[in-house]
DNA sequence: ACCTGAACACCGTTCAAGT
DNA sequence: ACCTGAACACCGTTCAAGT
């Protein structure tokens, strides 16, 4: 956790109002100016080196984060962190999934579908789009990291957010293989909006994102469309795109699923 | 550009029989077992080197990519490189550029649109596709190196590309703002189909995949839907995927044309 | 002109040792 | 039980020096 409220001393064991390691509470509370003082002794966890971590990536994205530097912010030397997790492959992992659990919280996101599969699949793509764009920096890890299963597609990394997605369609009526086919469908266009969304506030990049706004226009000399139609793709319509194509998605399976057998 | 032809050296300039950086001659060619003997004096030149490193990725992953090993394969020192390369960072970059500049040599792709807008974008994704499927390691470069304009998309990096793309379009009847449009949908729809077919293929992985094949389905304890359509999920539909998606985008833009204006 | 040796600051990771 | 010092192998990068 960023620092959870509880410092709690070695005595009172875990409470369980400790919020979960994908749930942030407000940044910034003990932590200060990226660092403790050495005082504070609340103890490690994973919990807290994992929401640590995605804090840390928030802020100065995913090249700084470095068992060292993550040693420090939380107080404590780097090798300390290894009786928590097993290395940095696994601290990203962790990462990974500290933020799909944040999907856990949105309450809107993983009702079962009482208003229709449409009305269910806009706001599981919603749920989605809004944790990517809290995470802008750290959201690019959910799609570069190994697909363990073949049942866990980006962005939907989490297998009881699958069995959600899926069982809820089922449930609505769809045969199984309608079901999938509605599954793999949603993935990639979540995938190719939210990572374009993303990348384009400013996620990804290293430390150097100190790129000179309204630059004039360089190097299109042998592209004349391009630049007259320059200011035009510029314009920010990151959401409308979203949600027409998410509209034409859901048309596309609507006609998938009355054009076959059921619903 | 890739690798803009010139390096001019003193003498010969140029040798345009050289290959660029896009395209790849076949693998092998000089190097030996990943080591060149040291009598070899082929030069050092940028090109070299960006090929050289996009070999690389392709067969030991992006993580093992690095300006000592790199050195050492091109018989060398690490330190030789900064003379032909600011940086890792620049390196990566300069991959990126030969990954697309691939497609320049893809007959198929770069010719305007003869047989209609229809055939154009067929052309265009299938031409990218194979660009990631020929280098699945290397392909999630293009989408996670930072958007140096907001008018080149991943996965679209080339100022050229998008050129043809949207002067194709225009030339074909599309608005100005449908063009754009339909890049921007063109785009998202590349970026997710095909990150998410090349990570399944094996990519994007670090050195540890040794993924235990046809594992017994682990870990799926609380879900049952999940469990039932595990087989299904695993098949691979990635070209049906592709083909059924980019028909609907296709038709989603004709819709959009056909209400609008003209065309 | 082109490459290298040596050095610097920084990594991830291990392990015996401290408290 | 939890953390650390010291060490190892490996990074990216700089720069004066070699040829």
């Amino acid at each position: 956790m960023a620092a959870d409220p509880d410092d709690g001393g070695p005595t009172g064991a875990q409470r369980s109002d400790e919020p979960d390691p994908g749930h942030l509470p407000d940044v910034d509370e003990l932590v200060v100016d990226g660092q403790e003082r050495p005082s504070d002794r609340v103890p490690l966890s994973r919990e807290r080196i994992l929401s640590t971590a995605l804090h840390s990536i928030d802020e100065e994205g995913l090249a700084a984060l470095t068992m060292r530097r993550l040693g420090a912010r939380l107080g404590v030397e780097a090798m300390s962190l290894y009786r928590y997790v097993p290395g940095r492959e696994a601290l990203l992992d962790g990462v990974v999934d500290a933020l799909v659990g944040e999907l856990d919280h949105d309450a809107d996101v993983l009702r079962s579908p009482e208003h229709g599969w449409q009305d269910f699949l806009q706001r599981m793509a919603h749920g989605v789009r809004r944790m990517a764009i809290a995470h802008p920096k750290a959201f690019p890890l959910i799609a570069s990291t190994p697909p363990e299963a073949p049942w866990l597609r980006p962005p939907l990394r989490s297998i009881s957010w699958v069995e959600t997605f899926l069982s809820g369609l089922v449930q609505q009526g769809f045969s199984d293989e309608e079901a999938v086919a509605a599954y793999r469908a949603f993935t990639s266009f979540l995938l190719g909006n939210l990572l374009l969304e993303v990348s384009q506030r400013g996620g990804a990049v290293g430390p150097l994102d100190l790129v000179d706004e309204e630059e004039p226009v360089g190097g299109l000399d042998d592209a004349p469309i391009v630049r007259r139609l320059a200011r035009r793709l510029g314009e920010d319509r990151a959401l409308q795109e979203f949600e027409e194509s998410l509209e034409s998605l859901i048309d596309r399976i609507s006609a998938q699923v009355l054009g076959g057998s059921g619903a």
